[in-house]
DNA sequence: GCCAACGTTGGC
DNA sequence: GCCAACGTTGGC
């Protein structure tokens, strides 16, 4: 079981639209990136991730689970670009945000703080349940 | 809205 | 294969 951070602009798909989904799932598409390709690519089903919120409102709001390992990206025909497919699980009680991440130094090795940029990231066991605890979620 | 950081592209 | 130019992302 490994873990993964997912991060969204929300006004383009945002924690609201993965739930509309439900337990059908819905593509993680449009990635166009080698590195964030390359960590799908190594995602099993029934992986966990947090689903993040990226620009305005900074924060996880939510758990979500691999439901479809890497296939090719349907929105494009370029053969180099796959991904998985992922359901919303639940939602964090109360989100956690870039602050509170950056603000806790057990996290500070985390990739959403050292390559903001990601959009698609691994996660150890041991920032999973610190952020699933500070989200005052069971992991 | 700005800008820094980063990734990708294409000319040489 | 290098590197300059360019585009994009996302935090501030």
């Amino acid at each position: 079981m490994a873990y993964w951070l997912f991060k969204s602009e929300p006004s383009t798909w945002g924690w609201d639209d993965q739930v509309a989904k439900g337990d059908a799932g819905e593509e993680w598409d449009g990635v166009r990136n080698y590195q964030a390709r390359n960590f799908m690519r190594e995602m099993k089903l029934g992986d966990l991730g947090f689903f993040y919120h990226s620009q305005k409102d900074r924060e996880v709001v939510g758990i979500v689970e691999v439901c479809a390992e890497a296939h090719p990206d349907s929105t494009t025909d370029d053969d180099r670009w796959e991904c998985v497919d992922i359901k919303a699980v639940r939602p964090f009680k109360a989100s956690v945000s870039l602050d509170a991440i950056k603000a806790d130094p057990r996290l500070a090795e985390m990739v959403l703080v050292k390559n903001s940029r990601l959009s698609v990231q691994p996660v150890t066991e041991a920032e999973w349940k610190i952020v699933c605890s500070l989200g005052n979620t069971t992991p």
